[in-house]
DNA sequence: AAGGGATTGTTAAAAAAATCACATAGGCGT
DNA sequence: ACGCCTATGTGATTTTTTTAACAATCCCTT
């Protein structure tokens, strides 16, 4: 399926990208698009949708475009995205029950198949039909439950700890939602959440507008 | 303050990680950090750091290196974080409720003095102290509490109408966290955060990573 | 007060990414 | 069946970003 030795991580981002606005547009009636009007929709240049979708195949029909459903299967295969993924969470705090009442989740093909925590008060309760285990225990439970991706939502402090459970379970990724550096092996993808990046930036273009005028 | 005409977007994102991990290294008791040591707190290349921080001004000591609660304020004041920003939520679901919860927006600064929603019975109810007011009535009230940042939390579907109240309450920047693009004049900078791309760019590593070996 | 050692700030080089430009090829109408 | 039209796929070019290298300079010791 790959066609070339490395894929830009801009890249993904942006096959992220097509994925949403194309299940709108197939939302909207749309069945065929071209490279422009994707372009258009997603606010980048229609020669660079042409070009990361070239890194994995060519999906379009020359003068025609590209079928818009074909093309939401061809890049979720491309991601490896077109399975299911099974999900550890670590951490049911606001926003860890937050993440576990989001049906998007499932629905995009990522299950939440276990959920840990350390407070004694919230190991058992059950949410979403699924128990609340002691973290101690991720590292017996993971392997039983076929996980492969993990969650971090503790607090900025005790991330690293929780990263240190999930990779003695055998987890191959980390999404980190606290505001934390984690040390992981070479083989463990980390990714981390951060909003404030987001707000810093919105900060600095307002600040940086007016300064300008 | 400002050297250069143009700051590479990918220079505020790790700004806003320089802070992250300065703030680590000063609750850990650390007064001075050299580029070479800071890089690899943040995983990335030293020369990076002292080009980033270039762009704003010369921060550090030559033949010592950079004082962490001086640079901490020094990369603040350059990206516009030094002050309190009043920011608005649109949406109380799960995600808002989460967010509005989370003293960290305080904490950095950006206050939520702004809760709207436009579900009958929400309106009325109070989070935080602050009373969620029906969308409709966001123009109006925006101006009044001196709002300046818009955060999206609707669904999807409802997301330009909530950036569109926002707009029209003449608001300067919005985070959406909803996915789905938003169309907004030149000047109100829009941000987009988005879980999915971290957790597909996750899955295309270990997909990646297995066809590999 | 002067020299040594260390780390910055900055310029130059390399690498990566984005954009352009166009030949290529599929579909559709005649 | 043939040619025209259109939008893709791709090699060349430009731009941007990252990395390397080093001269400048600041502190500290003697
Ligand atoms: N709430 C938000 O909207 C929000 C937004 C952005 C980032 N974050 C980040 O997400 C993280 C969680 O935020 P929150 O508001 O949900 O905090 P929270 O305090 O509500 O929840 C943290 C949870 O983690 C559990 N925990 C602590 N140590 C643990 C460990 N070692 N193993 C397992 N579980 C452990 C706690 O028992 C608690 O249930 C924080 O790092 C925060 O900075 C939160
Ligand atoms: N819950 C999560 O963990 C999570 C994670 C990532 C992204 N998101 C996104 O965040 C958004 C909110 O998610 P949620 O789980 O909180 O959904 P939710 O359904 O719980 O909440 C949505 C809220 O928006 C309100 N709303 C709808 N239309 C509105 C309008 N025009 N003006 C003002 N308010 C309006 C609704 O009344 C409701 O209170 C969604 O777009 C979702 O995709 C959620």
């Amino acid at each position: 399926m790959l066609r070339s030795e490395h894929i830009p991580r801009a890249t993904i981002k942006r096959l992220a990208l097509y994925v949403q606005v194309l299940e709108t547009l197939k939302r909207e009636g749309a069945e065929v698009i071209s490279s422009e009007l994707l372009a258009k929709a997603c606010d980048v240049n229609p020669s660079q949708i042409r070009k990361d979708l070239a890194y994995f195949g060519g999906f379009g029909v020359r003068g025609v475009g590209y079928y818009v459903q074909e093309l939401i299967t061809s890049i979720k295969q491309s991601l490896g995205v077109d399975r299911i993924w099974r999900a550890a969470l670590v951490g049911v705090g606001n926003l860890g029950k937050a993440l576990l009442r989001h049906q998007e989740f499932r629905r995009r093909g990522f299950h939440i198949v276990g959920i840990f925590d350390c407070d004694p008060f919230k190991i058992g309760e059950e949410i979403g039909g699924i128990e609340v285990i002691c973290s101690k225990r991720l590292p017996e439970k993971a392997g039983e439950l076929g996980v492969e991706i993990g969650l971090i939502t503790t607090p900025p402090e005790r991330a690293q700890r929780a990263a240190n459970y999930l990779i003695e379970a055998g987890i191959k990724g980390i999404v980190n939602f606290a505001p934390a550096r984690i040390a992981a092996p070479e083989h463990v993808c980390v990714e981390y959440v951060d909003f404030f990046h987001h707000l810093y930036n919105v900060a600095f273009n307002i600040t940086l507008g007016q300064s300008q005028r």
